[in-house]
DNA sequence: GCCACAATTGACGTTTACGTAAACGTCAAA
DNA sequence: TTTGACGTTTACGTAAACGTCAATTGTGGC
């Protein structure tokens, strides 16, 4: 059931090129089996590799990435070192929360511009058609 | 009341260096008034500073900043701008909201690797304090 | 066994977003 | 007048994240 992927199928899959999934393996972010010079995917690849690219749609770093995917699967064992991993989450949190607000903010302010675009338009359509020709309803182009 | 601000001045408001704000003005993001050489700020250039700095809180590159700053602004004449102007709001707004999608999805798992974590620590501390100790209470270290 | 095609490994190139250093102007305080 | 503290331009450097190209090396299909 673990189905196993080569690497253009994983690439066809996700829409990244294969020099980009070995560059992530390059940087530590993928680890995948190999059968004899070949790199093999898991489904646990897959995840990941679906993690790398969310955290790209968020503007993370390679390396920030790193950190987080860590963050999933590391068991650190002293307390100090729990400590500061929960401090590092909270520290992400913050940022996604922060980006949460502007993402917001820049929506709203989207709708107002459309707005404005729209009223442009249709003041723009009267203008073509000055006559008394009943209501201007929608064209089709 | 349209203060104006030396570079150095916005650059500490901002938390940006100098260097980042000039190269913000190479790439036409900015546009200072002169007095002789020197570069003064006004009221306008700092709301477009906040706004680039959004965008790249936001994983934007400045050139995708550039365009969307320049909505807030143009005025396109004819209608078939107007539409393709709108299609550009579109496409940014489902990026925007691709990425609040993500974020709430990373939300999530991160509270539950920090909730992990924290029972991990509870189960130190009680490893830690085997005796019949009552309530093992929050450590100051 | 041979061929076409996929995959791999270097190695160098490219773009973006600044950092850094050099060399100089400016103005006010000491 | 010297000395900072800023500011400017020019130019080169750099890190990140791949793209691109060449040279090999398997490898499945006939």
């Amino acid at each position: 059931m673990t189905e196993s992927l080569s690497i253009s199928e994983l690439s066809r899959e996700f829409e990244v090129t294969p020099r980009a999934i070995r560059f992530y393996e390059d940087e530590g972010l993928l680890h995948p089996k190999r059968r004899g010079r070949q790199r093999v995917y898991s489904n646990r690849d897959r995840v990941r590799l679906k993690l790398i690219l969310r955290g790209k749609r968020l503007g993370f770093s390679l390396m920030e990435i790193a950190d987080m995917i860590s963050m999933y699967h590391s068991d650190p064992g002293e307390t100090a070192q729990l400590d500061y991993f929960i401090t590092r989450i909270d520290d992400r949190r913050r940022q996604l929360r922060q980006q949460r607000e502007d993402i917001e903010t820049t929506l709203n302010e989207l709708d107002i511009i459309e707005k404005q675009c729209r009223e442009r338009l249709e003041n723009l359509e009267v203008e073509k058609q000055p006559t008394h020709r009943e209501a201007s309803a929608s064209r089709l182009k």
